[in-house]
RNA sequence: GGGCGGGUACCCAAGCGGCCAAAGGGAGCAGACUGUAAAUCUGCCGGCGAUGCCUUCGGAGGUUCGAAUCCUUCCCCGCCCA
């Protein structure tokens, strides 16, 4: 029964179990080696990563072990995962920095105790040619080219490197050498993690479950949340960042996010579902407590509460934001250009010149036309550039 | 080793002697509309105190009144044959 039971909050929200029947057996036998790795090749994790932490929480919660690989090894190799081109490489000192920044990150959501932290590198720097070769003697040429990112890259003519072919082998590795009974990950990691398995078997051991999660869509709605589309929310952002990202998505997004970012039941998010459809739950309303609920799960219920008032205020009821960043002004007077460059409200004088040209520049909420203008510093002064920038003029 | 095709702005991609700061699309930014929605529409989208000037089309030279476009050379990339 406790089984049937566990079974279902861990297929909750996957994408796919491989296998259902080899997880009850494993469920059977007690607590589980859980291997979840990530190669800390960005600084940041952002709430798309935070999907598949959930999951891992849940395993903890259920009394199984999290062992969190920190591929500070796999991550200066490059995953090819779903890419259309290598990745540069990273340097050892730019890798242990953000691994750094991931533990801290990924404990707001980890039980920090039940967790075990690897770096992959304590292995597999230690590596032979000897024994890559006899790993990647496992595998075959014609199964790497099945995946569909290689097969892609290969039919258009784009390169693919030989490391390419074993950044799959050498993270199957980790689960051999971690004798991972279940193996976690987005869709984008299910070929990786398959590898996994098949190496296992070769090394005479029981494959490991891969478990696949939804890769959650960025801020776009359309593509993956990801860094380099600049899609994403990170949780360390402030929380009022996160608060006015969350409030700007579409309302088709609103559902989803409910879904994969909270800890919210079945039942109540139907009940949601309905609601909206009824019209007796305004989207804006969804998604402002959506909003809430993320920010209070990273930063707390105070500052998600104050992230809440002051959004309302800036943009229902149009007033300044609480803090405003200053800028001190020296001159008395200041060529309206010049003053958004030197405040950073512009990256050049032309860009200084489109924005004034376009409406976007007011100053005390008189809109400023003219890009010759000159005006005389108030003290105090806000200047506003689009829906949202504000800036203190000091003198 | 041989043959072929390429390197253009943040990305994709046209242009192949002047009309090119360089078509088109995407991203981004701004404005309108709104719920800071999304979608849509409009504009902008190298730099400069700026009706002009300066720097860009892989690098360096050259031809020309004039080069992203032609020539030489170098670097880099892909494919095919071996």
């Amino acid at each position: 029964m406790k089984i049937m039971n566990d079974l279902e909050v861990i297929e909750r929200g996957t994408v796919e179990v491989l296998t259902e029947d080899e997880l009850k057996d494993c469920l059977k036998k007690g607590p589980l080696r859980v291997k979840f790795g990530a190669d800390p090749t960005l600084p940041d994790i952002h709430l798309g990563h935070t999907v598949v932490l959930q999951k891992l929480k849940q395993f903890q919660d259920l009394g199984h072990k999290i062992i969190f690989v920190i591929g500070d090894f796999t991550a200066r190799i490059g995953d090819p995962s779903g890419r259309m081109e290598t990745r540069k490489p990273l340097s050892r000192r730019e890798v242990l920095k953000n691994a750094r920044t991931y533990q801290e990150q990924v404990f707001k959501i980890l039980d920090r105790k039940k967790t075990k932290v690897v770096f992959n590198s304590t292995w597999l720097a230690r590596l032979t040619s000897q024994d890559i070769f006899n790993l990647a003697s496992k595998y075959t040429v014609a199964r790497m080219l099945e995946r569909d990112d290689f097969s892609l890259r290969y039919r258009k003519e784009h390169p693919i490197s030989i490391h390419e072919f074993l950044y799959p082998l050498i993270q199957g590795y980790d689960s051999i050498v971690l004798r991972a009974d279940v193996e976690i990950g987005g869709t984008d990691q299910k070929f990786n993690m398959l590898v996994g398995r098949a190496l296992q078997k070769e090394y005479g051991q029981k494959p490991q479950v891969v478990i696949t999660m939804p890769l959650l869509e960025g801020t776009d709605g359309t593509r993956k949340m990801s860094k380099t589309y600049g899609n994403y929310i990170g949780i360390s952002e402030p929380p009022k960042e996160i608060f006015g990202k969350l409030m700007s998505i579409s309302d088709e997004l609103c559902l989803r996010y409910w879904q994969l970012l909270t800890d919210i039941s079945p039942l109540a998010l139907s009940k949601m579902k309905g609601d909206l459809k009824k019209g007796r739950l305004h989207p804006r309303e969804a998604k402002k407590n959506l909003a809430v609920r993320i920010v209070e799960m990273y930063h707390g219920k105070r500052a998600a509460k104050e992230a809440a008032k002051e959004f309302e205020e800036v943009f229902k009821e149009k007033r300044l934001p609480r803090r405003i960043p200053r800028v001190e002004i020296s001159k008395k007077k200041v060529w309206i250009v010049k003053l958004l460059t030197i405040s950073k409200m512009a990256k050049s004088s032309s860009e200084a010149r489109r924005l004034i040209q376009q409406g976007a520049v007011t100053l005390d909420g008189e809109r400023v036309t003219d890009p010759e203008k000159e005006l005389i510093v108030r003290e105090g002064a806000i200047l506003k550039v689009g829906k949202r920038r504000f800036v203190k003029l000091i003198r």
